[in-house]
RNA sequence: UGGGGCGUGGUGCAAUUGGCAGCACACCGGACUUUGGAUCCGUGAAUCCUGGUUCGAGUCCAGGCGCCCCAGCCA
């Protein structure tokens, strides 16, 4: 028997009202008494890749569960398989989890602790005579299992004795066989329906180095005999896992059933798919070696590294994962959700600054050459208590290229020749001219004339303008090198596609390497987020050193303004669809 | 008749377990605005199909249809 980890008493914290089906059946069997009351969780990660959106979504139903129900959560790194796990993940993976908000119970555990255990259970089924070591190779194994319509085989090594099965499996352990040689199995039933139930293998001999366990062990248990049990040894009352593991569970049941230990239940959820993405392991790796991005952690990646480079908080990814909620049906989130709750989060503590992507030089030639003057601009409007900060003006300034029109088309309402805007904080400003490089016509250079009684935006005699736009003084402003990321995909479900590289958006990354900032940002730290008013939320890229820095655009802000072509409406907005 | 699971607006989730189909995102329109941001108001839009039970069905029953997962010595 094994011993069931003591676990805190679960004090008779108030019942949540379950919101889904996983929360209402946790309650139930809290109101039943089932579990002795206790609510023990797992998060269980294989630790041989980084995290992703797709694992928050776990986290968050494991953890939080666990903390809503006053119970624990483990952390359990799943290291069966030492030919594919790395420490490095492992100390990844716990940052992101920590990142996120959550803190399991105890230290981070590991099924490799319980290789000895499981070992001992493997015994404990073979004097059982439920399990019996196969000499069958792994094409003869699958060769016997038959088909998803036709039964399997036996294999002609399912009768051997407990004491040869015994013998054999030490031998096994002894590290006396070749990789592949000899397996063992599960005897449960070749003709079972669900094909995991047709004598599963439960342990395979591997001659690698694991991560923690070093050449101790020649054996390694399958996830199916190790995941249960290592459930079970750790007082886990709910093991909520993905849909994919449905099947699983009259194994899981099987195996916790034959060994007649501690039973905990298993619950299956569907996992998250997100649009614009992809989420397989496989296929981020892919992207990362074949260098379509530059690393784990790249902006566009929708692993949590990347998530928090681009500017994302743990806080939207907690309410986004809240807000699509927990269901058994295959679903797939849409992007904008995501962006939505990131925009709502942002809005309320970003600090708003003034940034200009592409610049285009302004001169107001009616104000005083060499004088400066400062002008208080609001934080964030948001919070009144973020105060406020002096923002230099003087007689060059640069607005943003989007802002002027020569021509401008109806319905722009900003910067144009002959026209009246206003400079956020500053002046209302007309354009009285317009310098072209003569060679190529483009526009170089605005002459405008500014109205001193509008000092800090509002005209005395109550005159109107229909646009407010951003600037910067040219003498104060600093330089800046900004990202702006797209989404990765052009479809919205790329892994539907046979080769989801072939849909990779070519233009995801865009680096603009001379934009300018507000002399304020002068020392912002990497990872702090701003919003650059009227443009979008953007964070300090971890690449910004003293004297140079970097920017990621996070998201854009959501604009009314669509310009004449569709095609030139804003890079992260939805694609409309029908 | 291989096994398992899932079908509610464009998307994701609800519906007191048989009683007026609701919320969010998206979309569209309007108000307001010193960010075409935020905020506020509003429109449109759904129960896979066919039968049955019932005063009444998204919910119960029967039969279809569609989609997803499973044939690793991966997890």
């Amino acid at each position: 028997m094994a011993q069931t980890e003591p676990t805190p008493p679960t004090p008779a914290a108030p019942v949540p009202t379950p919101t889904d089906f996983i929360r209402a059946a946790v309650a139930e069997d809290t109101a039943n008494g089932r579990f002795g009351g206790r609510v023990v969780t797992r998060f269980p990660p294989e630790p041989n890749g980084y995290l992703h959106i797709g694992h928050a979504k776990a986290i968050c139903i494991d953890f939080g569960v666990a903390e809503e129900f006053g119970g624990c959560c483990n952390l359990r790194f799943d290291d069966t398989n030492p030919v594919k796990e790395e420490t490095e993940y492992v100390d990844g993976i716990q940052a992101d989890i920590r990142w996120l908000g959550f803190e399991w119970h105890g230290p981070a555990r590991y099924a490799s602790d319980y290789f000895e255990q499981l070992y001992q259970y493997a015994l404990q089924l073979i004097r059982q005579g439920q399990a019996y070591v196969d000499d069958l190779s792994a094409d003869e194994i699958r060769a016997y299992r038959g088909t998803l319509t036709e039964p399997g085989r036996e294999s002609p090594h399912r009768g051997r004795s407990v004491e040869e099965n015994l013998d054999l499996f030490a031998r096994m352990r002894a590290g006396e066989f070749a990789e592949g040689a000899r397996t063992l199995r599960a005897k449960i039933d070749m003709a079972a329906g669900n094909i995991n139930l047709r004598d599963p293998v439960m342990y395979r001999i591997l001659h690698a180095e694991h991560h923690r366990t070093g050449t101790a062990w020649r054996i390694y248990p399958m996830y199916d005999f190790a995941h249960g049990q290592s459930d079970s040894i750790e007082g886990v009352t709910h093991s909520l896992c993905s849909l994919e593991y449905e099947d699983h569970r009259p194994l899981y049941d099987w195996f916790l059933e034959a060994l007649g230990i501690f039973h905990p239940r298993q619950i299956e959820f569907a996992r998250l798919n997100l649009t614009y993405t992809v989420m397989s392991k496989r296929k981020l790796l892919r992207l990362v070696n074949d260098g379509h991005v530059r690393g784990w952690d790249d902006p566009r990646m929708p692993t949590l590294g990347g998530l928090r480079r681009r500017g994302y908080t743990p806080e939207a990814i907690r309410e986004f994962i809240r807000r699509v909620g927990v269901s058994k049906s295959d679903s797939m989130a849409e992007i904008e959700l995501l962006e939505a709750c990131l925009r709502e989060d942002l809005n309320r503590r970003a600090p708003r600054v003034m940034g200009v992507l592409r610049p285009l030089r302004v001169v107001i030639e009616n104000y005083p050459e060499g004088q400066v003057e400062a002008l208080p601009a609001v934080n964030n409007p948001e919070d009144p208590s973020a105060g406020t900060r002096p923002l230099p003006f003087s007689r060059v300034l640069y607005i943003d290229q989007d802002d002027f029109r020569e021509a401008p088309p109806p319905k722009y309402f900003r910067l144009a020749p002959g026209r009246e805007v206003r400079l956020r904080y500053a002046y209302f400003v007309k354009c009285v001219g317009v310098v072209k490089d003569p060679a190529t016509g483009a526009v170089t250079e605005l002459r405008c004339a500014y109205d001193p009684a509008t000092r800090g935006g509002d005209a005395p005699d109550g005159r109107k303008v229909k646009a407010t736009i951003h600037w910067l003084s040219a003498a104060h402003a600093l330089p800046a090198e900004v990202r702006l990321y797209d989404r990765l995909f052009q479809d919205p479900d790329p892994e539907a596609r046979s080769d989801f590289v072939a849909n990779l958006k070519p233009d995801s990354l865009e680096v603009i390497e001379r934009a300018w900032v507000e002399p304020s940002l002068a020392e912002a730290a990497p990872g702090a987020r701003y919003q650059f008013e009227r443009q979008g939320y953007f964070c300090v890229d971890p690449d910004s050193g003293p004297g140079r820095l970097v920017f990621n655009r996070t998201v854009t802000l959501k604009s009314d303004y669509r310009p004449e072509s569709p095609s030139q409406s804003l890079p992260t907005n939805p694609v409309s669809r029908s």
